[in-house]
RNA sequence: GCCCGAGUGGCGGAACUGGUAGACGCACAGGACUUAAAAUCCUGAGGUCGCAAGGCCGUGCCGGUUCGAGUCCGGCCUCGGGCACCA
C-alpha cells in the first residue's frame, strides 16, 4: 500500500506521446480502397513567425474530428503545409536584411515545431509548402494551361499604385488612400496586368452554391453578393447627328420611356468623340477633379454625385426624344457598358443626379396606391406598379413591361436579353519579388511566348537586393530577365517580372497534399481521385470569399483540364469565430495577445485543446479567459486523480461491455450513465458541440468521483470508456491514463465505442404537472405510462389535488414520460 | 442605406424537431482537511416575497399564435459582421 499517487506532469506525457506517434508513424496514410475516406483539412497557416491563438482554435477543432473518424474506422487524410509566399517576408527583408526565403524558412521550422508540441494528428510526409519549387512549378503549369485555354490574358487596367514604393497595392493594403508600409497617398494607375478569366465560371460558381449543403448559409450568401449577378438588356442610343451609338446595361427595361439623359463613366472610351467644343473646357476640368477623388473613400464617405454635360445628345429609341449625355463620377466603367440610361424618377441615384443639374423628370410607373408627381416627389419610386407614359405599353404591369419592351427592341434589332456580373476577371500581377513567377518571355519578333513545360519551373532567384524602393526586386535584376526566346532562339527576350497573387498558391493545395511529392503533374490523378473532395474544411470566415471562392474556380478549371472530375473541392465547411480578448480582437497593436507557447509551458497542450473547444461552440467568437484556461486544467487534473485512485487501490476486475453478463449490467445506473454519455459525446462531436461533448465528460467524471463501490467489477470499464472518449479532445494524458491502466494498445488505434441501446430506457420517467400551463409538480412514473395511467397518479398527488379543488377539467395534454398539462376553467 | 448573425444569471455558455429555462465551467459563499495557506474534497446559489412550505416574476422590448414560446409569427431596440453609388 505504500504506492504513492503521481502527479499530473504534462510536459513529461506530451513530449512522450508525440514522439511515441510520431516514431510509429501513427498518422501517415495511404490510400486504401478496403477503407473509407475521410478528407480533414483546416486552412494552412502563412509563416509569419509564430502561431496565434487563432491557430490554436483552428487546429484543435480539426484535430478533434479527425482522431474522432479515425477511430470510428475512416481512413483519415490529415495534411499541413505553409502558405509561404508573400509580403511579410519581403518586408522583413527591407527591414532586418534577412532573405525572404531564410526569414520563411526558419518560420517554418519554428512554427512546425510549435503544431508537433500541440499533439495534432498529423500526416507530416505530406506537408507542402508553396514558396518551394516543387509546389510553385505546378502554379506555373497550369497557369501555361490557363492560358492555352485563353483563361489567362493580359490587359490594362486601374490599380492602386504606390508612386514611392513604386508598386501595385491590394485594396486591402490600402488603408484610407494611403499606403500602410510608407504612408503615401496611392494613386490610380492604367497598367497592363495579367487577369484570369474567373467570369467565365460566374454561371457555374453561381449555380453550384445550391450544391454545398455542408457550408454555411452566410458563405453562399457572400459568394452570391460577390458574384452578383443582374438579369436585364443591352440597349443601343444613337447618338444624335452621328452613326454612333452608346450601348447601355439595364435591369429596368421597363421604365425605359423615363430616360430623360445618359450618364457615362468618366472613362468611357467614347467620351472624347462626345465632347462638344463649348463644352471641352468644363469636361476637362471634371475629369482632372475625379481623377483626384479616391474611388474607395469616395464609397465610404458617400460623396455627392457630379457630373458635366458633354454638349451632346442621343436618341432615347423609343419616345425618339432628344436627352443630353452626361459624364457622371458614380458611373463605374468596371460594371455593365459603362454607361447607364438614366430614369430620375425611378432610380434614386438619376434622381439626385436630376435634381442637381435641372434636368426633366417624366414619371412611367405609377404605384396603385398612390399618385406620384414628378415635381413633388422627393425621391425616385424604385417598387412596381403600372406602366403609365409609355403608349402602347400604358397599363401594363410593369413586371411584364421588362419583357414586353425588350421583345419590341429586339424585333427592331436594338436590344438583347443580357446578363452581368458584379465578379470581375481576377488581377493577379504583382510587383513583389516573394512570389511565383509568371513563367512568360516577351521577345520583340515573337511577342508574349510561354515558357514551354519542360523548362519549368522558372525559379525565383535568391541574389537579388531588397531596398525597399524603386520596386520589385525582381525587375531589376537583370540576370533573371534577360532570357532567350524559345521559339525564335533570340537572346534579347525578357522574363515577366511581375510574380503571382499568393491567393493563386493556396487555390489548389488541398489537391497537391494528396500526392506531394508527385513530379510529372500538379498531383496524382488517381490519388485525387481517392481523397477528393475535402470532406470538412476548417477555417476562419475572413476568407468567406476570396479564398473559397478562387479555389472553387481552380477546381472547376482543373477538372475541364481533366486532372479531376469533382465540381467543387470542399464538401462541408466550418467557419471558426475569432478569438477575442478583452472585447478586442487579439491583435499586436491593443497589447491584448495571448502567446501559445506560454499557455502550453504552463499547462500543457492538452489543457490549451480543451479549452479552446470548452469556452465557446466553434463558430462563435471565443472570449478568452484565465479562469476558464485553470478550469480545463483543473479538469484535467481530475481526471488524473481518479484514474491514479482507483489504479494505486487496485481494480477489483473488469466486465466487458456486452458481455455474458448484459442483463446484470442494465441493473446498474453506472451502466446506464457510461451508455448515456458514449452516446451524448458522440452525437455531440458528431455536430461540431465540443463544448457540451466536454460538458457531458466532466458530469461523466462527477459522476465517478461520487460513486461509492469503485471497487466494483463494471468501474474499470467506466474509467476506461471516459479515458477513451475524452482521447480525441486531450490525446496525451488520455494515452498515458491508458497505459497507465494496464493497456499494452495505442489508444489512438482504438476503436471509438458504442454504445448499448438497451441500457439507454429508461425504468422512471418524471412527469412534469401543469395547471394551465404552469408547472406544479414533478412526479415519477413508470416511463411509458398510458395518459390515463398518468392522469390517475397526478389526481392522486397531494399538490395536484390542492390545485385542482373546485376547478373544472375542461382539458388536458398528454405527452409521453415527460408532461401532463390540465386545462381548468 | 442594404444583406446577414446575435441578444438567456456576476461571467463563458446549455436547452436536438415548441414541452422541467439556466446543464457544464468560471467567479462567489459556506463547510471539511491543514498550526496556517495553497491544493483538494463536499455543499449552496436567477430575481423577489416568506421563518418555512411555498408563491410571484424572469431568456433585449411590444404584441400575436398555442394547452404550453428562449424556440414559431409580426413590429421595434441594441450590438457584431459583410457589402456599399453594380444601373
Amino acid at each position: 500500500m505504500s504506492e504513492q499517487i503521481s502527479r499530473y506532469e504534462p510536459h513529461h506525457i506530451e513530449e512522450k506521446w508525440q514522439n511515441i506517434w510520431e516514431g510509429k508513424k501513427v498518422f501517415t496514410v495511404t490510400e486504401d480502397s478496403a477503407k473509407e475516406k475521410y478528407y480533414l483539412l483546416e486552412m494552412f497557416p502563412y509563416p509569419s513567425g509564430k502561431i496565434h491563438m487563432g491557430h490554436v482554435r483552428n487546429y484543435s477543432i480539426g484535430d478533434i474530428i479527425a482522431r474522432f473518424q479515425r477511430m470510428r474506422g475512416f481512413n483519415v487524410l490529415h495534411p499541413m503545409g505553409w502558405d509561404s509566399f508573400g509580403m511579410p517576408a519581403e518586408n522583413a527583408a527591407i527591414q532586418h536584411g534577412t532573405h525572404p526565403a531564410k526569414w520563411t524558412r526558419e518560420n517554418i521550422s519554428y512554427m512546425k515545431a510549435q503544431l508537433k508540441k500541440m499533439g495534432l494528428s498529423y500526416d507530416w510526409t505530406r506537408e507542402a509548402a508553396t514558396c518551394s519549387p516543387d509546389y510553385y512549378k505546378w502554379n506555373q503549369w497550369l497557369f501555361l494551361k490557363m492560358y492555352e485555354k485563353g483563361l489567362a490574358y493580359k490587359k490594362k487596367s486601374y490599380v492602386n499604385w504606390c508612386p514611392k514604393c513604386e508598386t501595385v497595392l491590394a485594396n486591402e493594403q490600402v488603408i484610407d488612400g494611403i499606403c500602410w508600409r510608407c504612408d503615401t497617398s496611392v494613386e490610380k494607375r492604367d497598367l497592363e496586368q495579367w487577369f484570369l478569366k474567373i467570369t467565365n465560371y460566374a454561371e457555374e460558381l453561381l449555380d453550384d452554391l445550391d450544391k454545398l449543403k455542408g457550408w454555411p448559409e452566410r458563405v453562399g450568401t457572400m459568394q452570391r453578393n460577390w458574384i452578383g449577378k443582374s438579369i436585364g438588356a443591352e440597349i443601343d442610343f444613337p447618338v444624335d447627328n452621328s452613326q454612333d451609338k452608346i450601348k447601355v446595361f439595364t435591369t429596368r427595361p421597363d421604365t425605359l420611356y423615363g430616360a430623360t439623359f445618359m450618364s457615362i463613366a468618366p472613362e468611357h472610351p467614347m467620351v472624347e468623340k462626345l465632347v462638344a467644343n463649348n463644352q471641352q473646357r468644363a469636361v476637362r476640368e471634371f475629369l482632372e477633379k475625379i481623377k483626384k477623388q479616391d474611388r474607395r473613400s469616395q464609397a465610404e464617405a458617400f460623396i455627392e454625385k457630379e457630373g458635366v454635360w458633354t454638349g451632346s445628345y442621343c436618341i432615347n429609341p423609343l419616345t425618339n426624344k432628344k436627352i443630353p449625355i452626361y459624364i457622371a463620377n458614380f458611373v463605374l466603367m468596371e460594371y455593365g457598358t459603362g454607361a447607364v440610361m438614366a430614369v430620375p424618377t425611378h432610380d434614386q441615384r438619376d434622381f439626385e443626379f436630376a435634381k442637381k443639374y435641372n434636368l426633366s423628370m417624366e414619371i412611367v410607373i405609377q404605384p396603385k396606391d398612390k399618385k406620384l408627381d414628378a415635381r413633388t416627389m422627393t425621391e425616385a419610386y424604385v417598387d412596381d406598379g403600372i406602366l403609365v407614359n409609355s403608349e402602347k405599353f400604358n397599363g401594363m404591369d410593369n413586371k411584364d413591361a421588362v419583357a414586353a419592351i425588350v421583345k419590341h427592341l429586339e424585333e427592331k434589332g436594338i436590344a438583347k436579353k443580357s446578363i452581368s456580373y458584379k465578379l470581375k476577371d481576377w488581377g493577379i500581377s504583382r510587383q513583389r519579388y516573394w512570389g511565383c513567377p509568371i513563367p512568360l518571355i516577351y521577345c520583340d519578333s515573337c511577342g508574349t511566348v510561354p515558357v514551354p513545360y519542360e523548362k519549368l519551373p522558372v525559379i525565383l532567384p535568391e541574389d537579388v537586393e531588397f531596398t525597399g524602393e524603386g520596386g520589385s526586386p525582381l525587375a531589376k535584376s537583370s540576370e533573371f530577365i534577360k532570357t532567350r526566346c524559345h521559339w525564335c532562339g533570340s537572346n534579347s527576350a525578357k522574363r515577366e517580372t511581375d510574380t503571382m497573387d499568393t491567393f493563386i498558391d493556396s487555390s489548389w493545395y488541398f489537391l497537391r497534399y494528396t500526392s506531394p511529392l508527385e513530379n510529372s503533374l500538379p498531383f496524382n490523378k488517381d490519388k485525387a481521385r481517392y481523397w477528393m473532395p475535402v470532406d470538412q474544411y476548417i477555417g476562419g470566415i475572413e476568407h468567406a470569399v476570396l479564398h473559397l471562392l478562387y479555389s472553387r474556380f481552380f477546381t472547376k478549371v482543373i477538372r475541364d483540364i481533366g486532372l479531376v472530375t469533382i465540381d467543387e473541392p470542399f464538401t462541408n465547411l466550418l467557419t471558426q469565430g475569432m478569438v477575442i480578448k478583452d472585447g478586442a480582437k487579439m491583435s499586436k497593436s491593443k497589447g491584448n495577445v495571448v502567446d501559445p507557447d506560454d499557455l502550453i509551458k504552463k499547462y500543457g497542450a492538452d489543457t490549451a485543446r480543451l479549452f479552446s473547444l470548452f469556452a465557446a461552440p466553434p463558430e462563435k467568437d471565443l472570449e478568452w479567459s484565465d479562469e476558464s484556461v485553470d478550469g480545463s486544467y483543473r479538469f484535467l487534473n481530475r481526471v488524473w486523480r481518479l484514474v491514479e485512485e482507483c489504479r494505486v487501490q487496485g481494480f477489483k476486475g473488469s466486465r466487458v461491455q456486452g458481455g455474458k453478463d448484459e442483463e446484470t449490467n442494465l441493473k446498474y445506473p453506472l451502466w446506464q450513465e457510461m451508455n448515456k454519455t458514449i452516446k451524448k459525446v458522440t452525437d455531440d462531436i458528431e455536430r461540431f458541440h465540443f463544448n457540451t461533448a466536454i460538458a457531458a465528460l466532466m458530469e461523466y467524471l462527477n459522476f465517478l468521483y461520487k460513486y461509492e463501490d469503485k471497487g466494483s467489477p463494471l468501474f474499470k470499464d467506466a474509467v476506461e470508456t471516459l479515458i477513451v472518449l475524452l482521447s480525441p479532445f486531450a490525446p496525451h494524458i488520455s494515452e498515458e491514463l491508458w497505459q497507465m491502466m494496464g493497456n499494452k494498445e495505442m489508444l489512438a488505434n482504438r476503436e471509438w465505442p458504442s454504445y448499448d441501446e438497451k441500457a439507454l430506457i429508461k425504468e422512471e420517467a418524471t412527469l412534469v404537472v401543469q395547471i394551465n400551463g404552469k408547472v406544479r409538480n414533478r412526479i415519477n412514473i413508470p416511463a411509458g405510462s398510458s395518459q390515463k395511467e398518468a392522469e390517475e397518479i397526478a389526481s392522486n398527488d397531494e399538490k395536484i389535488k390542492e390545485w385542482l379543488k373546485d376547478k373544472k377539467i375542461k382539458k388536458v395534454i398528454y405527452v409521453q414520460d415527460k408532461i401532463l398539462n390540465v386545462v381548468v376553467g
